[in-house]
Formats: C-alpha cells, structure tokens, sequence
DNA sequence: TTTATTTATTATCCTACATCAATGGTGAAG
DNA sequence: CTTCACCATTGATGTAGGATAATAAATAAA
C-alpha cells in the first residue's frame, strides 16, 4: 500500500526509513471506485491525496454548466486544492476517481505535524508545487499560441499514458476544446498519415 | 533600497533582524532603465529578481513572431524563470523593465546558502510560490472558461494597478488576446456604461 | 516647430472552433 | 435477447475573435 509513496518519498528526498516509519502512521488510506467523489465544490478540501493506484480528475463546472479540467492525478502524483487545503475555504472544484483508486490521505493538522518533524520535507514539497506551476505555465502559454491539434499533440507526446486511459470527451475538456473538435482533430490527423497531404507539418510517429 | 523586502520578509516570515541583516549581503541591488532586459531567450535565468520599484514583464515569442505576456511584477513582487534558474538550461522566456526599475538580485548558490543559513525561509518561497500556482489555475480556468471581456473585467479587479501602468496591447497580450480585440471590448464597454443596456448596440453615433 | 515612434481605434473580411442535431457503437444490467 | 447509459463520429450552421490595413492620437525627440 505504501510502496509508491516509500519509493517517492525516498528518491530524492533524504528520507531514512526511520523517518518514514513515522510519514506512514500520518498517511490514511483509502479506496475509491470508480466515479466516486474524493471531494465535491463547496466542500473544503480536508486531505492531500497521494495515488497509488488508479486516476483521478480535478475539474470545475461553469456556469453553461461546461466542465474544465484542471488537473488528472495518475499513480504517484499528488492532488489536492491548495487553496481551500491551506485557507479552509470552501473549494470550487470536484475530484472525481475515473478508475478504482488506492489514496493515501493526509489532513492539514498531520501535515504541519509531519513537516515540523521533517523539515526536510519542506524542501520536497516546494519542489513539487514548483514543478506544477512549470509545467501549468506552459500549459498557459501554450493555450495562447498553439492550435488545439497542437496542444493535443503535445499532451500525447508528455502524458500519454493519460491520453490512453481516459475517455477522449475528458481529454477535450483539459484541453480546453469540444469533444466534436477533439473528435474532428482525431479523424483529421488520421487520415494525414495515409493521405499525404494536409498543411501543417509531420511529426515523427 | 531594501525597505520593501524587509517588510515583505518580516511581515510573514520569522525573520529576525539580524537573519535580515545577512540576508542583504546576498542580494545584489540593480537599476534598469525602461525597456532594458534583464534576461533574453536563450540565456540562463541567473537571477531571482525581486522588485522595489518600477514594473517588468516575462514574455515568450511564438513562430508567428506574437509575443504571450506570462507575468507582470511590480512592487513588492518576484520575478524569474523558475525552469531556467534551477536547472541552468536556457530560458524561452524575455523579461524586460516596462519603468526604470529597482531591483534586488539573488543568484543560485547565494539563494542556496540563504536557504540553508535561515531554513525558515524555505516555508517563505514555498507559500510564494504555492500562491503563483492558485493564481495561474485560476488564469488558465478562465481562458476556458470565460470571454475575453469577462477576463478582462476579471484582471481589472485582481490588479487594477497593472491595468493603468501598462499599456494597452500588453494587456491584451497577458489575456491572450489582440490589441483590436482588447479595444472593441473597452469602447463596447464604455457605450455600454452610457446606454443603460448592456447589449449592444450597432451605429448610432 | 517638425519629424519620428509608439500606441490606440475602427472597418472589412476571414477562420478556428463552438453549437446544435442526428447517428452508430459498445458494454453492462435486466 | 433488449434496454440503457455512455461514448465517439459527422454534418450543417453560427460566432467570437483573428488578420489585415488604414488612420489617428499621443509622446518623445530633433
């Protein structure tokens, strides 16, 4: 049950086993199935999920009652609404599992205990959010200057495996566009690999 | 030249002053002149710059030669390339001083020792950047989300500062627009607050 | 003052993507 | 088997915002 999070914990972050002997008895584990709620908008986010085992999304809904992807979690990513986590706000968004999940939760009180314990987390965890807010900037920019079928693109060629093991109107929906889009953009690329034509440039596939 | 930093790092952060005494001796002071750069394509992010006074902006440029505003600091904020700074490849990005600007510059191995000198820090520039996070999922849901004007509402609410200091198709470019759309909406805007319909109206001028 | 540079507006036309609507496929449950 | 829920595709039509271009303010500079 704790394997993911040993090995994650410990690749980079200086942790003994003694100290994560300790990180384990913070952590709560819990399943979830398929379509179940790990949090609903409006409630506050109470637990920091680490996965370890299965998918899950975060997503809003607008007020055309439109859903938008925020963030998939797969085995070894970390999820939560920092916002409501850290200011016990009531969240705006869902997270919802889309496969059988294994979560390990922590709440807000373990996790300041855990840090005051192990500083060395600290360090760990800026690193973390510091890779997400990366990698959410590009995604930003890259809504501002690329075409949908360049974004799509793009997400198959860094998460593939996300790509795969999602059904395709929630991909549309992370990346901002239609599932008829999605869809048109699919069948398009296609039939480019037969057919020759097609103006925009090849990839290598 | 070192008054809104001491704020900024004793307001929240368990600083003491003789720990803010050190820490001045590792950030190195530097003037720039409207639209001089401080950091260019290509180059590595040598600098985490936070800033006393005047405005910059961080840009990237597209193949289309458009250039996507990623960030304006003004005041009391931070500014670098994270990707860049950490892992020493060359940045996408360009920051320039959009006013003569006052700022305070920290390079990687001083930010290193900082870190380890005054570990407390390290809770500072996570919850900086924790912050930057929220703010740019909230950004990137609301390209989604949202029409133009309504963002452009938004960030006239969020930074109003910003929105008067800047000019006009930079503000366009940060919501990812053009500098005629950003223009149609505010004479839209400015017809619609006369007329008392929010609608519009065409031609009767 | 004149000249140049940057910035903002407005009009015409165009395109990427959305919206609406119908159809077909798949797998699980009765 | 049939039904139902979910998912993907495809076509017809609409629209927000882009591209282009011309012009005008505004600011700086000579």
């Amino acid at each position: 049950m704790f394997e993911l999070l040993h090995t994650k914990l410990t690749e980079n972050a200086v942790l003994t086993e003694e100290e994560f002997a300790y990180c384990k008895t913070l952590f709560l584990p819990k399943k979830l199935r398929k379509r179940q709620y790990l949090l609903q908008e409006g409630e506050v986010c109470k637990y920091t999920a680490f996965v370890e085992k299965g998918m899950l999304r975060t997503y809003t809904v607008d007020d055309k009652a439109i859903e938008h992807i925020l963030q998939f979690a797969q085995e070894g990513w970390w999820m939560a609404d920092l916002y409501s986590f850290f200011t016990n706000e009531p969240s705006m968004f869902n997270m919802e599992a889309l496969e059988d999940c294994e979560l390990l939760l922590i709440t807000k009180p373990s996790w300041d205990t855990l840090l005051e314990k192990i500083p060395t987390l600290e360090r760990f965890f800026r690193i973390l959010i510091q890779n997400n807010l990366i990698a959410t900037q590009r995604r930003l920019i890259g809504s501002f200057s690329e075409s949908a079928e360049e974004q799509y693109l793009k997400l198959i060629q860094t998460n593939p495996d996300c790509v795969q093991r999602v059904p395709q109107h929630m991909i549309a929906s992370y990346l901002g566009i239609t599932r008829e889009t999605l869809s048109r953009i699919r069948s398009q690329m296609a039939f480019g690999k037969s057919e020759k034509s097609g103006k925009s440039e090849r990839r290598t596939m």
